[in-house]
DNA sequence: TCAGTGATTAGG
DNA sequence: CTAATCACTGAG
C-alpha cells in the first residue's frame, strides 16, 4: 500500500454517491477539499491523498472554461452529469485531472490542483499515472479511481484562478479557486 | 523570464 | 492541409 505525505487523512472512507456530483460547481468545488482521492492500480497497490486545491470552471459564460467555445470532441464530457473526469493534454506534456459537475447541459468541471503534498497539476496526473485513458471515467462507478468522504470538513480559503490570462479582467478575477 | 511539447481547434 | 493556442513546469 502505498500512502501520501505526512498531511494526508490517510483515513479510509465511503466512496462518494452521484448526487454530490450533480451539484452546481460552486457548491461541489469548495465540498472537494479534503476529500480523499484513491487510485487502484492493477499491482493491487493504492493511492490515498487528500484534496487540497481545485478550481471551478462554470458553463458557457466562463470564459475561462473550456465549454465557452460550445461543444467540441473535448469538452463534450463536461456536457452531460456530474461524477465523470474531463481529461486533457496542455502545452503537450501535462494531463488535466477535472470532476464534471452538474446536470444534463450545464457545462462544468473542477480543475485539481493539488493533493497531499504535491502541488501542481500536471505534477500530480504525472505522478498518479493519469493520463487520456480516464477521459469520461466515472468516479461513481470506476474500479480503479474515486473519491472518498471521510466526514472531515476542513477549513479553507479562495482567491482567483491561476493561468486564465486570456479570459478577461472579470472572469480572471472571480474566487472560484479553493484551497487549504 | 522563457523554452519545451503535441493535441485540439478554427479556417482555407 | 496550415497555423495558433494552451486551466503548466522547471531551469537559469
Amino acid at each position: 500500500m502505498k500512502t501520501g505525505s505526512p498531511t494526508d487523512l490517510m483515513v479510509p472512507g465511503i466512496r462518494i454517491p452521484r448526487d454530490f456530483y450533480l451539484r452546481d460547481v460552486l457548491d461541489v468545488a469548495p465540498d472537494l477539499i479534503g476529500k480523499n482521492l484513491v487510485l487502484k492500480y492493477k499491482d493491487g497497490s493504492y493511492f490515498r491523498y487528500t484534496l487540497t486545491e481545485v478550481e471551478a470552471y462554470r458553463g458557457t459564460e466562463d470564459k475561462a472554461c473550456h465549454a465557452s467555445k460550445g461543444k467540441t470532441s473535448r469538452t463534450s464530457v463536461m456536457f452531460g452529469n456530474g461524477g465523470l473526469l474531463y481529461i486533457y493534454l496542455i502545452y503537450g506534456m501535462y494531463w488535466m485531472l477535472n470532476i464534471v459537475t452538474g446536470t444534463n447541459e450545464e457545462p462544468q468541471a473542477a480543475l485539481i490542483r493539488g493533493i497531499g503534498g504535491i502541488s501542481g497539476p500536471g505534477k500530480l496526473t504525472k505522478i498518479l499515472g493519469i493520463d487520456r485513458s480516464f477521459y469520461g471515467e466515472d468516479l461513481v462507478t470506476s474500479e480503479r479511481i474515486w473519491l472518498e468522504d471521510t466526514g472531515i470538513k476542513p477549513p479553507y480559503k479562495t482567491g482567483p484562478r491561476i493561468g486564465i490570462d486570456y479570459a478577461g479582467e472579470y472572469w480572471k478575477s472571480v474566487p472560484w479557486r479553493y484551497f487549504l
